[in-house]
DNA sequence: CAAACCCTGACACAAGCGTGGTAAGGTTTG
DNA sequence: CAAACCTTACCACGCTTGTGTCAGGGTTTG
C-alpha cells in the first residue's frame, strides 16, 4: 500500500481528515483509492493540501472560488460566456455613436461569444 | 435626468429593485448617481443587466462566481497564485524522476509563482 | 405641498458552504 | 480475532448568499 492514509495525510498537511474528504468530493484534491477505496495521498497530493491552504489563507478565498476557477479551466465555454460578460462595458467604445449603433454592437458581440460558446450549457 | 430610475430600470431588466441594489454594491453593476444618489441606469447598464442574467442561467453559475471572476481579473497576484496551484499536477512531470526532485521542482515553482504574485496578499 | 418616487439600514429567512461529530459497517495488522 | 484503522451516510451548527419587506428620511414632480 503505497501513499499516505487519510489520518497520516491529516496529520502532515495539517488539514482535518474530515475536510479532506471534503476537499475530495469538492474535487480539489481527489486521490486514487486502493482495492478497499482507502484515499492514498502520494507526495503530489500532500504537496497540493499544503499549497491549497497556503492560498486559501494569502489570498482570502474560499474553496469554492478554486473549485470555481477549475471549472472556468475545465469548461472553454463557461469561460468565453464569464469573460464576454466581464468585457461588456458600460460606455461605449470609440466609434460608436449613438445608443442604436451601440445596441447593436453589443449585441453582435455577445452573439459571437455564444457562437464561440458553442451553445452547449 | 438621464437614465432610468431604479424601479424602471427592474421592471424592463426582470431584476427586482432590491436584486438591482445588491448587484450594484457587490460590484457586478454599478450605475452612475444623480446629484442626489439615484441610480441612473443606461443602455449599457440595462445591457449588462439581461446578459448578466442569461449568464447565470445558462451556465448555472451564481452571482458570487461572476464577482470572483472579476477578482480573477482585476488582481494579478490572485490569478497568479490561483492558476499557479490548479497547474500544481498530482503525478511529476517527464525528466523528474525520484520524489526529492519532484517536490524541489514543485518548491521552485511555488517560490517563483509567489515571486510573480508580489506576495502583498 | 402632497404623492410618488428614491435612498440607506435593518430584520428575516431559505439554501448552501465549511466543519465537526457519530453510527454502522468493511479492511488491515499485530 | 481484536484493535485500530478506513469507508459512506447522516445530523448539527454557524456563517454567507440571495432575496423580500419595512421603516425613517430625502427628492422630484404634478
Amino acid at each position: 500500500m503505497d501513499g499516505l492514509t487519510i489520518n497520516q495525510a491529516a496529520e502532515t498537511t495539517g488539514w482535518s481528515p474530515r475536510m479532506l474528504r471534503y476537499l475530495d468530493t469538492s474535487g480539489l484534491v481527489s486521490p486514487p483509492r486502493s482495492s478497499a477505496s482507502y484515499r492514498l495521498y502520494g507526495p503530489g497530493e500532500l504537496q497540493r493540501l499544503r499549497t491549497l491552504r497556503e492560498l486559501l489563507e494569502k489570498q482570502e478565498i474560499e474553496i469554492s472560488d478554486v473549485g470555481f476557477a477549475q471549472r472556468l479551466r475545465s469548461e472553454p465555454h463557461l469561460r468565453g460566456a464569464v469573460e464576454g460578460w466581464l468585457d461588456e462595458l458600460a460606455e461605449p467604445p470609440e466609434g460608436v455613436s449613438d445608443q442604436a449603433d451601440w445596441l447593436r454592437f453589443e449585441q453582435q458581440k455577445h452573439e459571437r461569444l455564444l457562437a464561440l460558446a458553442g451553445d452547449r450549457g
